[in-house]
DNA sequence: CGAGCTTTTGAGTACCGTCAAGTTAAGTGG
DNA sequence: CCACTTAACTTGACGGTACTCAAAAGCTCG
């Protein structure tokens, strides 16, 4: 029932050993050897932040990336007219702004807590040192920034081309882990962060919400959706 | 007053050693050592496409990337409904696609020719093998990487919360040279695929060229646009 | 229970896309 | 070189989608 259980599973006085297993877990640390990791662990530091906290700001020099323990983080740019769009929610056990370490670098983008939060802060120097000293590394460290390539082309196609109704579908879809059967997505944020990152309004978002639970295709409780048949969806979507 | 000088300056039988010179001129080979492209280029091989030809669908397996010598690309991602968005518009002497390299990879984009088009097919496998030989070459390519995603990530903030006057404009302060003295511009392509560059219609296009034109910033002569001063532009599209 | 959120619902509007016609430019063949 | 055809671009009228503003309803938590 808790909205976010990982909260509580999760010690809060984050041990050093607990961290560096999940960093383990990671798929771009999984193929580290721990020797590797250990000393950029002992180099890092976790760090608490409180919700509309900014960790880093958009184009100020990067030193450091980020692994999400616990909380959440938007990402988001700002537009000259002061409106924002979320680029990417974080969850936790994800790994951010690794990709900005090799432009020599300034943040993208601006990380923001949405929650309670606390991340580990990763210096960028030791990290690629280490992977340059390990061209295996060096190479999945390629295929992750490619795959995030692909990720925000997709996002682009998305924005450009598609219908709010179309948009919501899709990234309702991602969320469901098969697309076949019957799913229940939490949405991983409040609704207007949702709309943020699809592009839209808080009004939009829940009006598409309304159509779709008015079309038989969903049911919403409070965060929680159930899809009963995701190809249905898909399909209705398309028409639209 | 011919629009595409380019395909008379550079001879149609493009040689290898022309290539290589001007391979070696591009932001990713300027660091490569002759011997090192000397073998790649051996193993590549140039390929004509007339206006409307597919090089690559997304979605097929990436064998090779590519360096266009004559001629313009479309980089082209559809939707469901048949909408095309024009991801990136190439030019002669850029390279195109190097970024899959690195997923085992499928083509995110579509490329197509806009007009009779010469590239150079460069084999990746050998490409990504002298890669992980000299790590060096590596954090280069890393870059290069990163700074696709700053490109796209900002082509995502346009996208979502910009207006069509402020996309237009900051694509047109984009080619500027400098900011703060007269310029004119070439539209790299016909007005159709700017606007789908853009995220537009043609139409759209039109019409803010025309209100543009009427308020005094711009002048619009075929496809060469004069700008008398551009941060007037940024500040009249900014209130728009 | 009430304060401060988030979310929903409603009414009005603006922007941009669609459809259609007209104009200009470019390319083609006699 | 000039008619003719085709494509590129412009202009107009109209409509729909999604945004804005405003208010009410629903949660959450002290």
């Amino acid at each position: 029932m808790n909205p976010t259980p990982l909260e509580k599973v999760v010690p809060m006085g984050n041990s050093k050993e607990a961290l560096l297993l999940r960093l383990h877990h990671t798929p771009l640390f999984s193929a580290w050897p721990n020797d590797t990791i250990a000393p950029l662990l002992a180099q890092s530091q976790p760090l608490t932040l409180e919700s509309g906290d900014i960790l880093f700001a958009e184009g100020s020099p990067a030193r450091s990336f980020y692994f999400l323990a616990v909380g959440r983080i938007h990402l988001i740019t700002a537009a000259a007219t002061g409106q924002e769009k979320i680029v990417e929610i974080i969850q936790p056990d994800d790994l951010f702004a690794e990709a900005v370490a090799f432009l020599g670098g300034r943040y993208p983008v601006t990380a923001q807590a949405d929650a309670t939060t606390t991340v580990l802060e990763i210096p960028l120097d030791l990290f690629v040192a280490t992977l340059e000293q390990r061209p295996f590394l060096m190479r999945q460290m390629l295929a992750r920034l490619s795959m995030r390539l692909h990720f925000l082309v997709k996002e682009l196609r998305h924005l450009s081309v598609e219908s709010a109704e179309q948009r919501l579908a899709s990234y309702l879809l991602e969320l469901c882990p098969v697309v076949n059967s019957p799913a229940a997505v939490d949405l991983p944020a409040k609704k207007a962060a949702v709309a943020a990152r699809l592009g839209l309004t808080p009004e939009t978002l829940s009006r598409v919400l309304s159509r779709m639970r008015k079309a038989g295709l969903i049911e919403v409780e409070q965060r929680t959706i159930s899809i009963p048949d995701p190809l249905a969806l898909r399909r209705w979507a398309d028409g639209h």
